[in-house]
RNA sequence: GCGGACGUGGCGAAACUGGUAGACGCAAGAGACUUAAAAUCUCUCGGGUUAUCCCGUGCGGGUUCGAUCCCCGCCGUCCGCACCA
């Protein structure tokens, strides 16, 4: 045969155009088939795709085309999220504006994911930096602000002083600005918050019922959320001791049980009672400077020592007027957490430990280990945290830790002091209120108006969007809108006085926590959603994105579904019913002689003597082949998308994300694995050419009639077919390739058999039907491909718009199967026998086998197991 | 420190719910075709002094007729959180 290669170059380009023109992909709200809403996490903007990019909407593709085969009415909508620091960064370096910037990246991006020949609906595109998106999100704040989700408050943050701007916790490195490199400050800034704290309890409790998240992913949630059950107690001032104006200190444990191990009190740095003592104590005032500037290097917590400063002040036990407790102030004790102010029971609690061992302060235990003699019991090192007896207790002794938390909680419930109870019992979370204020200019203005008389004001309805200002100016740090000449004047809605804008604009997370919902109707001019619309989409049947996104994004838009549901905008808490995180695409890495990185494209690779070695292209100078990591743009290890696709085509390079890996683990991009994948579309290729050649054109198959050769080419294809069905449904896109390798290879192997020309006419439609279902199954993975191969097979219309073939389970099913005899555990023999050979016949059969008799060897068959359609174990 | 995941050929991996370990592929080797190369096709490919046998899923135990899978204890790798009282 002549050359018969397929040609991806001139194909692709072909079949996304006629996509395009018939608008294959869009959807319709109103459709009366189920539906079904895929969904990618949608990319940053930031210049060109990546190849985790290829992988994530590979994977979403495989879905999308799936679900729509089968008759689903498909939502698979792309965006972008258009917001954000590059674009300010990029104005900053290279003089041009952020709108510029991101929508000349939008207009590659988009053109590149449309080489890919995804199944989008383009017409839903969104951009969050649009004012037809962001106008809805500044309607939503103002909903959220009125049924009291939104807050303003006081908090402490991470301010840089060169850059001028807030950072979060996740720009600051060692505790120093990411991009400026200066040192950061902790600083108390008026800013606007998200009451996600409110929603702690159900968001916690509602993790239950995600049972097609990653328990990975709900577990890491979990942790954030940090619930922990303890009780508040108060300690009362010392007679004597209290120069202030305090009386009491107030602090949160979990271990009330090791009341009697208490050996001290430390409060934070940041502690009202600290900032009092130190009033007319300089060396306690430069102690509590210096636990600030320490306290957010991660680097710095990890080494420091325990230090604290004795206040001098005292407090007295709760059980005992007449023991009292020395107050630290000490550099370990977070103020954002419980009270801010702890009891240390250094017995019990290592960091307590380490701290008494520092002052001396001792450690008397009080929860003797199980099987300890509690007369030779010593803390000396190592804190006890364990379960056990409590000791040296007084009217605890005795009891479990857990039966005494009940007891000190009960008692001091009733204990009172200062006209109230002396104990609270308190959950607490770890959770923190979303701060959302950002002194930035590329994110969705913050709709408010600050009013010298009237206060806070919303920003009236009709008046939005609050567009940002064009004309700024990127020359020094800082918020541009802040020293904007103009923008931020207004007058006050209500009273009509001179007023002044926010500045501040929104966390760049906020936008993304509703874009899926946003999706169901994107045109809606007039409210954030359409109720009938979401309501009929949500939540989203299928989400796939990088485990990165594990706590911000997929809480913060767990939180914002109900905070929209509590507005009326949705009617459901959860958007994301089922979630899937793939892994990255990774890498080998190579240094030339004096250690610089080089690209794959610089470089030639060689076996010599069954070693890979690696030349620069350029001179032939050896390089170092090095370890295999994430792609990325500093080790020079990245894969540029457009590349592949020009050399091998999308099919080829969305097939090799597919295959060889799991998806949720990292998948090593190489130059064979993509060749392996370019040679299998053009032996598919081939194959559907050799079908399409002796496939009858008309006619039906008739089942019954006793054809082997037909019978066996649709058996393989109804089996194989079903398996793949359940690979894609589990979305184990790498067992679902196997299974159209197997197909294919079989398939393959049966025409190749074939010696009489022409075949019959049963067998001809039966290759015919094996075919189509091969092209099916193909089409999701390579659907330009499977758009060629259809055609090839004579169909008029699009794969795109046909359905998905019907396996048929009793074409499958094999007659006679083959069973393994064991004896003792281990194989010694194969039986075959009838598919539905009951127990009795394959146990007769089995011993019946010469070679099980010649191993068991005259010994006595003691026990058979028999389990049908599995295994025959013979127990001698 | 706390929490979690993983550990199978030279490599990526597969194995349903405890039932033939290594499917499918990559690399490698041998051969066919070709003037040659590419492409394609055929065969070999966990280890063992070559077998109707033995060993083998990180290591050591256990449960079971039977364990990659379940239980206990180690070792190693990776990830998340991290002074959260």
């Amino acid at each position: 045969m002549f050359s018969d290669r397929y040609n991806p170059r001139e194909a692709e380009p072909k079949w996304q155009k006629i996509w395009d023109e018939r608008q294959t992909f869009r959807t319709e709200n109103n459709d009366p088939r189920p539906k079904y809403y895929v969904l990618e996490m949608f990319p940053y903007p930031s210049g060109r795709i990546h190849m985790g990019h290829v992988r994530n909407y590979a994977m979403g593709d495989v879905v999308a085309r799936y679900k729509r085969a089968r008759g689903m009415n498909v939502l698979h909508p792309m965006g972008w999220d258009a917001f954000g620091m590059p674009a300010e960064n990029a104005a900053m370096q290279n003089n041009t504006h952020p709108a510029t910037w991101t929508y000349q990246n939008i207009a590659t991006m988009r053109a590149q994911l449309k080489s890919m020949g995804l199944s989008l609906d383009w017409s839903r595109e969104i951009a969050t930096c649009d004012p037809s998106y962001y106008k809805h999100q500044q309607r939503m704040f103002l909903d959220f602000l009125r049924a009291g989700i939104v807050d303003r408050k006081q908090a402490k943050v991470n301010w840089d002083p060169v850059d001028h701007t807030v950072l979060a916790n996740e720009q600051v490195i060692d505790g120093r600005g990411w991009r400026s490199g200066a040192l950061v400050e902790q600083r108390e800034l008026t800013q606007w918050f998200f009451r996600i704290t409110d929603y702690a309890q159900d968001l916690l409790d509602s993790l239950q019922t995600l049972d097609r998240w990653p328990e990975k992913v709900r577990l890491m949630q979990q942790n954030w959320i940090g619930r922990s059950e303890g009780l508040l107690v108060r300690f009362e001032m010392a007679p004597g001791s209290s120069k202030g104006s305090a009386l009491e200190i107030e602090v949160y444990t979990t271990r009330p049980d090791t009341l009697f191990g208490a050996k001290f009190i430390a409060i934070a740095a940041d502690h009202p009672l600290a900032r009092e003592a130190a009033a007319d104590k300089p060396e306690l005032a430069a102690f509590i400077q210096e636990c600030r500037r320490v306290g957010t290097s991660v680097a710095a917590l990890e080494t420091a020592e325990k230090k604290g400063f004795d206040t001098g002040l005292r407090v007295t036990h709760p059980f005992d007027p007449s023991w009292t407790l020395p107050v630290y102030v000490a550099n370990f004790v977070l103020m954002d957490y419980g009270t801010g102010a702890i009891f240390g029971c250094p017995a019990h609690d290592q960091r307590d430990l380490d701290f008494a061992r520092h002052y001396d302060l001792g450690a008397t235990p009080v929860v003797c280990p199980p099987g300890q003699d509690l007369s030779t019991f010593l803390i000396e090192f190592t804190a006890y945290d364990g379960d056990g007896t409590l000791i040296n207790s007084r009217f605890l002794d005795g009891l479990t830790p857990s039966q005494a938390q009940d007891q000190v909680a009960s008692r001091l419930e009733q204990a009172m002091l200062g006209g109230r109870p002396q104990a609270q019992r308190r959950v607490n979370f770890k959770l923190r209120d979303w701060g959302v204020s950002r002194q930035r200019y590329w994110g969705c203005p913050i709709p408010i108006i600050h009013c010298e008389a009237c206060g806070v004001v919303p920003v009236p309805a009709e008046e939005l969007p609050v567009e940002l200002p064009a004309d700024v100016t990127f020359d020094r740090p800082g918020n541009p809108l802040e020293r904007h000449p103009t923008w931020k004047n207004v007058s006050c809605p209500k009273c009509g006085a001179a007023a002044r804008r926010e500045t501040d604009t929104m966390d760049t997370f906020v936008d993304s926590s509703w874009y899926f919902a946003r999706f169901t109707d994107p045109a809606n001019n007039a409210a954030p959603t359409t109720r009938s619309a979401v309501d009929g989409w949500l939540p989203v049947d299928q989400y796939i994105g990088g485990i990165e996104h594990a706590i911000l994004h997929l809480l913060y838009s767990r939180f914002f579904t109900r905070a929209m549901r509590d507005t009326g905008h949705v009617g459901l808490a959860e958007p994301f019913a089922g979630l899937f995180t793939q892994g990255m695409v990774v890498h080998e890495t190579y240094r030339d002689e004096e250690g610089h990185w080089l690209s794959p494209v610089e470089i030639d690779i060689e076996t010599e003597a069954n070693t890979r070695v690696a030349f620069r292209k350029s001179d032939r100078r050896p390089v170092s082949i090095g370890g295999i990591e994430k792609m990325s743009k500093s080790k020079r290890n990245t894969v540029d998308p457009d590349d592949i696709i020009a050399d091998y085509g999308a099919d080829t390079a969305r097939l090799f994300m597919l295959s060889d890996s799991p998806p949720d683990r990292d998948v090593i991009w190489s130059e064979e694995g993509v060749q392996g994948a370019a040679r299998f579309v053009q032996q598919l290729w081939r194959l559907v050419g050799s079908i399409a050649n002796i496939a009858a054109p008309a006619g039906s198959l008739v089942s019954g009639v006793d054809e082997p050769q037909a019978s066996e080419v649709r058996r393989i294809a109804h089996r194989h077919l079903m398996r793949a069905q359940e690979h894609i449904e589990r979305l184990r896109f790498n067992t679902a390739v196997a299974e159209l390798r197997k197909l294919a290879n079989a398939l393959s192997g049966l025409i190749g058999d074939i010696t009489e020309t022409p075949v019959s006419h049963q067998t001809a439609l039966a290759y015919r039907e094996a075919g189509e279902i091969l092209v099916a199954m193909l089409a999701p993975m390579m659907p330009h491909l499977g758009e060629e191969c259809w055609s090839r097979l004579g169909h008029d219309g699009l794969l795109s718009d046909a359905s998905w073939p019907v396996a048929d389970p009793a074409l499958a099913a094999e007659d006679t199967i083959v069973i393994p005899v064991q004896i003792n555990g281990k194989k010694r023999a194969e039986l075959i026998v009838s598919k539905n050979a009951n127990p009795a016949t394959l146990e007769e059969e089995a011993l019946k086998l010469e070679a099980v008799q010649n191993a068991l060897d005259g010994r006595i068959v003691k026990k058979v197991i028999v389990v049908p359609q599995r295994i025959v174990n013979v127990v001698a």
